[in-house]
DNA sequence: TTGACACTTGACCGTCCAGTCAACTATAAT
DNA sequence: ATTATAGTTGACTGGACGGTCAAGTGTCAA
């Protein structure tokens, strides 16, 4: 009870870096368990299986996300559209010192584990969306914010959120085979002449 | 040799269709054997590893994919902005087809298996780059003509080429996460507002 | 008819997988 | 002091994995 919660951070934090730097299938119980410190048993008091593992995962991951540098980026004292390059450029320099670190392009972890597990597993496809749509709202708020102002044109903000949203996956997908953070550098401002409706 | 060539293909088909609507791992090469109907040491004349095998399956549907519907999208006979939102289409058309099918949208194959195996195998990952590079460079033939025709204002046609193929590997993984390929019909024509220079 | 070779069979190997479990320890409430 | 419970250990299960192999069978060229 002491040290159990820093038990199952630890699990958390072993199991986040290998989901996301190599795939869901690819990452075993035992290895986590070896990089926490702990036994198989102890693992299986925490998360009843490996599906509860990852969801844990992506919930930590998302809220970590979230109020960290997607918070960042979207600081409602930038000017709206702002907020969106911000965010690329973001994306660019994350993915950039990741490589440095590890040699390679980790990607997007819900991006990644979208296309491994969806055909297979409606429950985690269902919690990646909803990570997807807190994201898409926050592209949504820019994107009117933007509009009242008169910085952009009148469009279909929610659709052109979700576009936009969608255009960076692809870019940051292009990047993680090209193992090169540069192909967001350089398709990155494109996002901005991205419009629908 | 008679019915060997014979063997091959089935092996590739049981192949192909699988690592598509499933993952590169989560397909075994006894679930392949069977359902080609063969024993494990007959695939192993043909393939040395289940490596071997995911390359020739890429071959084998990049090349039935580029001379399939990317050939009929990008035929040299329609106006140049046409080819690319015809391909547009025959991407919506496929994933709503594959859904009808099969109850889920597979993705992209080539999109699917750069997200689980890049960090991996720097094999698979520079096939895979190849077939995208193939892609690219129909894009980026149709914007060029599209410029020289007037149709369009000048652009950089490799960025632009690349940042078109890029959302459309987005929007495919959108729509594989909400399960629905009107993800595409929705996003799709918004690639004609995509500019780089 | 013989030999070479493409192809096929099916048993087999060692390893890893997710998950189980009975037993143990440490802590905290009564 | 007793009991309940949270956390931990490490051996274990059954099955799946990629891959190997010796022993075949069928076909063709010489």
């Amino acid at each position: 009870m002491t040290i159990a919660i820093n038990t199952r951070d630890r699990i958390l934090e072993a199991a986040k870096s290998r989901f996301h730097s190599r795939s869901y299938a690819d990452v075993g119980i035992k290895e986590i368990c070896d990089t926490a410190l702990i036994q198989k048993g102890s693992f299986y008091h925490f998360f009843p299986s490996k599906q509860d593992l990852v969801l844990a995962v992506i919930d930590e991951f998302a809220t970590e996300w979230a109020e960290g540098f997607v918070a960042e980026a979207f600081d409602p004292s930038l000017p709206p559209m702002e907020r969106i390059s911000y965010m690329i450029d973001a994306a660019y320099y994350w993915q950039k010192s990741a490589k440095e670190k590890h040699g390679k392009i980790p990607g997007c972890l819900f991006g990644n584990l979208v296309l491994e597990v969806s055909t297979k597993d409606d429950v985690l496809r269902a919690r990646l969306n909803a990570v997807f749509a807190q994201a898409k709202s926050r592209f949504e708020e820019a994107l009117n914010e933007a509009m009242e102002r008169g910085d952009i044109a009148p469009l279909n903000s929610k659709l052109t959120a979700e576009a936009m949203l969608a255009y960076l996956e692809g870019m940051i997908l292009f990047a993680k085979a090209q193992n090169d953070p540069e192909v967001l550098y350089r398709l990155g401002p494109a996002i901005m002449s991205l419009r629908i409706e």
